[in-house]
DNA sequence: TATGAATGAGATTTCATTCAT
DNA sequence: GATGAATGAAATCTCATTCAT
């Protein structure tokens, strides 16, 4: 799993000599990622932290210098992960296939997003939320986004819009198109994995037909007065 | 006004004798609203609040039950607008119109909420991040979502999908991508106001067109395996 | 009193409105002060202070910005007095009398900080204490010595010298052991109040004759090998 | 070596088989006497002097009782040895020598407290700073000066004063003259040691000048009124 | 009505010390 | 003997709320 080993390289300084996260770390993680999903982070006590894990509370600290770096430690390799794996995808779609299509794009797109979402929905609830909160937290997040990144996605906008496979808007617009439909999915799972009906499969199909349709070239432009 | 009443029938104790909201509550609001929209609720202090409206901290209890009561008095009249609306819009443009095609509801409701939104950025942006942090905030706004109205929603739906106007999903897809394209849009808005370059009616136009096009009954259907 | 007047100035902030200091802050550097000098600052806890000025633990903070802040407001209205006296009695007692003698200037200046000495024993106790504790504060009561005071009490000096009624040695010796004798006398007083059993008129008769003795010019050397 | 036949008999339980200091308890000392010199014992942390020491935490615990019992290894060999030594010097500087001049006296005195004082720097300033914090280390300080001590110091006095060698003031008096010129000259070295320009001889020949003619008797007495 | 000093429960954090390995 | 993870008591500080003026 490349999450693990992005903790690992992250908190690679409090983890054992083997590179491990430790049990206790563990434990702390997993009380905290539990906690700060089901109310919030600033709601959520070290000593309420301490008792799910079974530790003291001065443990947490030895383990992590602060109450934040506990929340770090969670979102981090999240953070660390979702956007690049998402643009990779995307280069990959393009870059290796035959097939240069929007379709084979955004399906590749979607399932890996839609999976990603079903295997971390709580640390995924614990970024949103703080994604919301906290201008800082904000601006981790977009600063993941780095000038490479942004270049990269422009590149394969471009060449797609040129093969006439992408509509002819400007490359924020349908990012931010690309964004919402998938941050949607993303959060009606997140805030309401009990509702969902559907299978995997088929919100895939609608999500991505969705996309391909309303990010297709159009023949004839809609009139807006 | 809407929101004036809301707040006059929900703090009508503390109000003047001609049932006006006083000087006084209205800078307590627009302190808090705009502490609020910068960093969270939890991280805003009453004395924050009172320092910045200019009042005691003291006089920020005479005026309102509880910090809480404050930021309830931000929330509620918007959140008693903004989803009452949303489906008025649905409502009258389908039902009045002689139009009644995916188009001309899907213009209608966008502009509709796209004046909304900048209009109210910062109200906004205290409710979607409450929306986020809080299972009680968020309750309440899903509570807004009556029964009622979702029957109502559910036969516009239905009719636009006989009219052959309307793509044959379950229509709580429908919806949730309606609410994903909207909402990505006012995330955008109200979390990064500076970054918008685009005018409002090119915005408009983008996202109808989107919605037209990704919602417009498919001649045919992706394949996904 | 110039101490109180010197209180009021650096904590002008956090006095009341009239400039001056409120009963509160009054009772709470009162008990802090004599814990400070009973103990040290740091065997003293916040919750004692409180329990001791008869107020709860959160006025300490609602009046001082930390527990630092007390101390601080102990310890620089001394400080800013201290020394500028100590020099100013200097300057006194060369240029306005007739009698330029090392006797006026020495006289003059052990009364004035004997006495000064006296009526400051808890103060001075805890400057003394974090003096030799902590680098920074020793850095500010040095802070205190300006180049200015610095080269006024140079120029005092080398008038006694040319003057014939100082003996002839680099005036920072000479400023040490002037120091020295006050120190030495200080820390028996504050340490030791109760061993005191010479009056101040006595007390002062010593060290001034030993200074004025031990700095005249001398008519042989002393032979060191 | 006095100090480490100290040591020893204070932690024989603690010390290797052959009676020695380890080489672990060496370093643990090292790094607490360095650390507590530089700041103070109450601000300096057990996991400090470990990091410091290169050992873990848990080590000093094997070798001290207590943070305390570190603190005491380091002052107790130097506190039994400044004031008995201190002493010894008076003693025989009197009793030996046919000079049995104040001179002698002082000259000799002088020499070996200040050749004391740049031999032991660290220890002194980490002595001072506990001396000035803390009740009981300063007791214990003052409980050096035991009865007979005192007794033999006061003979001594006694003998000068007789042979019209020694001003005609209280014994008190006359040793705290003595400690404060040594004791000035001390605290300038142990806690600005980049200050001091000017080499030890010289430095003897000054105190030891400014002690002799300010302990000399008087022709004329000084008048104050 | 407005004030702002006072409150005290509760939050986070530190730190000497223990103990199983 | 050495280790260092774990401990938990205690320390400092925050903050919504009350109440006398």
């Amino acid at each position: 799993m490349s999450e693990i080993e992005t903790i690992q390289a992250y908190y690679a300084a409090s983890l054992g000599k083997d590179g491990q996260i430790t049990k206790t770390q563990q434990r702390i993680l997993a009380a905290a990622l539990a906690l700060f999903a089901e109310k919030s982070y600033e709601e959520v006590g070290t000593r309420e932290i301490a008792d799910r894990a079974g530790v003291a509370e001065g443990t947490l600290f030895h383990n992590f210098v602060n109450k934040n770096g506990i929340l770090d430690a969670i979102m981090q390799p999240i953070m660390q992960n979702i956007l690049p794996t998402m643009l990779n995808t995307l280069d990959q779609a393009v870059l290796d296939g035959d097939s240069q299509t929007l379709d084979a794009f955004i399906v590749a797109l979607v399932t890996d997003r839609v999976a990603f979402a079903e295997r971390n929905q709580e640390s995924l609830a614990v970024i949103l939320s703080q994604f919301f909160n906290n201008e800082k937290d904000r601006a981790a997040v977009m600063g993941m986004v780095s000038p490479e990144i942004l270049a990269q996605a422009n590149v394969v906008m471009d060449r797609l819009k040129t093969a006439g496979e992408l509509v002819d808007w400007p490359n924020r617009m349908i990012l931010q198109l690309l964004f919402s439909t998938l941050g949607g999915y993303l959060v009606e799972k997140v805030l309401y994995p009990d509702l969902n009906q559907l299978d995997t499969k088929q919100t895939v199909r609608y999500l991505s037909d969705f996309l391909v349709n309303g990010l297709s070239p159009r023949r004839m432009p809609l009139h807006v007065d």
